[in-house]
RNA sequence: CGCGGGAUGGAGCAGCCAGGUAGCUCGUCAGGCUCAUAACCUGAAGGUCGUAGGUUCAAAUCCUACUCCCGCAACCA
């Protein structure tokens, strides 16, 4: 089973463009695998506790359980809108979720893992957390941003993750894929040396956070972020589940390594650190640790993007504008996995424009045109073949292959780019074919015919190929050349000739309506 | 000596891990075609790959030093 999670988005905000990148990604390697014919599970969702969701519900005069339902809401509209469909969906308010939550907390506290402990420090009432040394200004003060800063002291729960931190070390070290992109991995080595020896506070007294999971052996507390939402991965995937639960059967869904998507922010030392360790905790072996794909940011305009500089973008409004293609195709093309990107409204009209509407778009509506026109929408296999028609079918071929390199090393846009090499290829065959000067020559009504086959067989490839990323858009492609059947093949059942002989081909439309800027 | 990322023709990027004549998209200029969504195709100009050293038969790619830019409190992918 191919097990693919996102992280689950904090719900007191709306969705922003990053927020999007991540689950259309996800999607699309979904999409991908299912395509390479493997079983998929793909979970996604919201994480729904914490103080900021308390006290923005507090603000707002309304409980959190109602205000969480509301932002909700505009996360689950948002997938809908752009396509993303998910197997499992992660809300960390879902009884379910609490009672493994629970479980995991008291196994763990019968073996010895989780310790109560009084801390004594600086705490800011207005933030309400405990202060560190690196807060302090250069004057070795704690600035006014932090209120009224008090010396308390506080009993709370820990897990002993220093009890795991060698191992992660030498786990980390001796795994050449557990983090993709690779660079990502000395990074992760040096946090781990500053956090050694260190354990993981995991609880906070209901004084100061209501709105969590309360401690089944001390109501006194709630687990404090990690210890709840990291768990969806495996809760909403069966894990010490309920016989009547409804959740998928755990053994089935993490029979292979998992892959966790998420931003480069929460890798260190949330999933990098803490989960790893819990998941050894909890008695995972190694051969089950998750494997983690970090992607970049999205700036914009060179500056990250942030709520309090107001530069956020909002994707329902980019797919009102431009449509769910332009704005699914931009967020996986123009950005390599691992790597941060500049948001740029001009580059996503013009590789929508160019690589959609001029060349894929165009390609099949000049190939359906000619076949309409020059045998009566009918395609023959024809033949004998030329070295061309032969050289065409091998960039397709070689095209297939870069493609799939490309996907399973989770390099979409290194996919999408042997795509589009291929579909360029196609035109230029088309060019120096000239199959409507030949057209003229009663004589070349063999030649005719098999050319335009090899131009509609290509798009039949492209179709599939290109389904993963542009779900509705296959559908389009595959319902004009009239063969729906398209919609439902695997790679492995690509070869050439899918498109049978005598077969007739639909009328050509419009699939990518260029998009013509509304400026001046 | 805090950590990490980046510096490649006008713009945006890939290539660097596993050294071997510098690649993609857009833009610019010239030409061709007319089946097609003012789309398609061909050709050209444009880079001493941040700087200075080093290793090597060979360096954008490895090593060293330096310069500049961006992240590393919170919101947050």
């Amino acid at each position: 089973m191919f097990y693919v999670t996102t992280a689950i988005d904090y719900t007191n905000g709306s969705p922003h463009i990053g927020h999007a990148y991540e689950k259309v990604m996800a999607d699309v390697i979904a999409r991908y695998h299912r395509l390479r014919g493997d079983e998929v599970f793909f979970l996604t969702g919201v994480d729904q506790h914490g103080q900021k969701v308390q006290q923005t519900a507090e603000k707002e005069g309304i409980s959190p359980e109602e205000f969480v339902k509301r932002t909700t809401q505009k996360f689950s509209d948002l997938w809908e809108k752009l396509g993303v469909e998910y197997d499992g969906w992660a809300e960390t308010v879902d009884e379910r979720h609490k009672h493994c939550v629970r479980t995991i907390l008291t196994e763990l506290k019968d073996q010895g893992q989780l310790y109560k402990k009084a801390h004594a420090g600086s705490y800011s009432v207005r933030q309400e957390q405990f202060l560190q040394d690196r807060d302090r200004d250069e004057a070795g003060n704690f600035g006014p941003e932090w209120g009224e800063v008090v010396e308390i002291e506080e009993e709370n729960w820990y897990f002993k993750l220093s009890d795991h931190t060698d191992w992660l070390k030498s786990f980390i070290e001796n795994q050449p894929d557990l983090i993709i992109p690779a660079f990502r991995k000395s990074e992760l080595l040096n946090a781990l040396e500053k956090n050694s020896g260190i354990d993981l506070c995991i609880s906070r007294p209901k004084e100061r956070l209501r709105w969590g999971i309360e401690f089944p052996f001390d109501e006194n507390y709630v687990t404090y972020v990690w210890f709840d939402a990291l768990i969806n991965y495996i809760s909403f995937a069966g894990y010490k589940s309920l016989a009547d639960s409804g959740l998928p059967d755990f053994k089935t869904i993490w029979s292979d390594r998992p892959v966790h998507i998420i931003g480069k922010d929460i890798l260190i030392p949330a999933h990098g650190i803490y989960w790893l360790c819990m998941l050894r905790a909890m008695g995972f072996s190694e051969s089950q640790m998750p494997r983690l794909l970090v992607h970049g940011w999205w700036n914009i305009r060179g500056e990250k993007m942030a709520k309090s500089t107001g530069n956020v973008v909002d994707p329902s409004a980019l797919v009102d504008q431009f449509g769910v293609e332009a704005v699914r195709y931009y967020l996986v093309r123009d950005i390599v996995t691992g790597k941060d990107s500049d948001f740029d409204m001009d580059r996503l009209v013009m590789l929508f424009n160019t690589e959609l509407a001029n060349e894929v778009g165009n390609l099949c509506n000049r190939a359906l045109n000619m076949s309409q026109r020059f045998t009566g929408g009918i395609l023959h296999h024809g033949g004998p073949l030329t070295e061309d028609d032969l050289a065409l079918q091998k960039s397709l071929a070689n095209s297939l292959s870069e493609y799939r390199t490309a996907m399973d090393d989770f390099d979409l846009s290194k996919g999408l780019e042997a795509l589009s090499r291929h579909i360029v290829h196609c035109n230029q065959y088309a060019e120096r074919m000239k199959p409507w000067t030949l057209n003229k020559d009663p004589d070349q009504k063999d030649r005719v015919a098999t050319i335009l086959y090899h131009l509609a067989e290509s798009l039949a490839h492209a179709t599939v190929l290109i389904s993963p990323i542009l779900p509705a858009a296959a559908e389009k492609l595959a319902a004009q050349l009239n063969f729906p059947v398209l919609t439902t093949l695997k790679l492995a059942d690509l070869h050439w000739g899918l498109l049978p002989d005598g077969h007739e081909i639909g009328l050509p439309l419009p699939i990518f309506p260029r998009i013509v800027s509304q400026d001046a």
